[in-house]
DNA sequence: CCCACTATTGACATTCATGTTGATATATCT
DNA sequence: AGATATATCAACATGAATGTCAATAGTGGG
């Protein structure tokens, strides 16, 4: 849990030290949901003081947007990469859902649009988001189908990841079934 | 804002005491998003004392808790009710979609996932969601596939209903394209 | 009319997160 | 080595939310 233990003051490039407070973020966030996502426990995990995490970010709210930015990112610059690579359309859903769903991207997504703060214009990210959807616009060649059709992707995605273990539960869907939704989805998906 | 603005003390029963909390914590969620619902702003809203909350519910979990149940049985029974009533699948959707996105009902779900409370095992509302389940895949007729759709849809519209309007946005869908969406939705699923 | 019951309330105690500040330690540069 | 820059921290101040408790005030029954 607790990362400095020793005595001694450790010194970081703010760099590392970003990086490494977005990190230990990142796993209270898988761990703990998002009420773990609070400075002071951040910090605590960290083996830092507070004010050391203040210091970097500037505020509780700053930090969760950077680490937004940063999993949002990471998200689109994969699925990016998997376009690019001409994988299946399964396999690509099935990456997508599988890293909305694991540690916390989707929660965090959704918490931060439960919020209203989600999104916003400013957001470096937007940019490769619209370049996945031009790309896969042009892919597919309907362009209206593909509007309609990309949101439901999106849509399922994020739903999926943030209740699809308790609706699967609900439903009665075993392990089997579950792992081959995606599949399930892409190969409908074509089909429209 | 405040509902009891006089100096005179109001004494109501125990059930409209918890009826007028309720409703005043449903208008917070529309309103303030999930932030609004804790006790003393709930309290503030409806014009009493934080105590008298307290002394209803017991706790802020157990209010929320309340609030989850009650909008989640008067969502599964009004499709319930569209269901038996042999709708056609689009207005089906279309009313899940329009009820889960109005009124917070979504977030809320959404939120009480994201805090692994929801759909506990002990909630009254399970039997009114496997009555849905059970009607939906006996008309269907192919309960293999029944599942996956179920599955597709109830994700789906929890998507919608916690970002399908940034998500929207992003996309560049106008209105008319998504006011559309249901029903080419319920078209789709129909043809598999 | 009087009494028991309880919904309601104000005041208090507690806990917790956030943010600020001045001091300190550490890395880097000259 | 000495000086500079700044990452780090302990302590403090603040504010918000939760929950407890004893007292008060409506309500209904005898």
């Amino acid at each position: 849990m607790n990362v400095n233990s020793g005595g001694k003051r450790v010194r970081r490039t703010p760099e590392e030290a970003k990086s490494l407070i977005l990190s230990i973020a990142s796993d209270r966030l898988s761990a703990l949901g998002l009420e773990g996502l609070n400075i002071s426990g951040v910090a605590k995990d960290a083996g830092m003081s507070h004010a050391t995490v203040i210091h970097h970010f500037g505020s509780t709210g700053a930090m969760r947007k950077a680490l937004l930015e940063k999993m949002t990112h990471d998200l689109l610059s994969d699925v990016m990469v998997a376009l690019n690579h001409h994988e299946e359309p399964a396999r690509v859903l099935d990456h997508l859902f599988e890293m909305l769903s694991h540690g916390g991207h989707g929660r965090l997504l959704a918490w931060l649009a439960l919020d209203q703060q989600a999104f916003s214009p400013a957001s470096e990210s937007k940019g490769l988001f619209t370049d996945i959807l031009n790309k896969i616009a042009e892919d597919s060649g309907d362009p209206v189908h593909a509007k309609q059709i990309i949101f439901l992707v999106a849509i399922a995605a994020m739903g999926k990841s943030i209740c699809g273990d308790a609706i699967a539960g609900l439903i009665g869907i075993n392990e089997t079934e579950a792992r081959q939704f995606p599949e399930w989805l892409a190969e409908h998906i074509q089909r429209i």
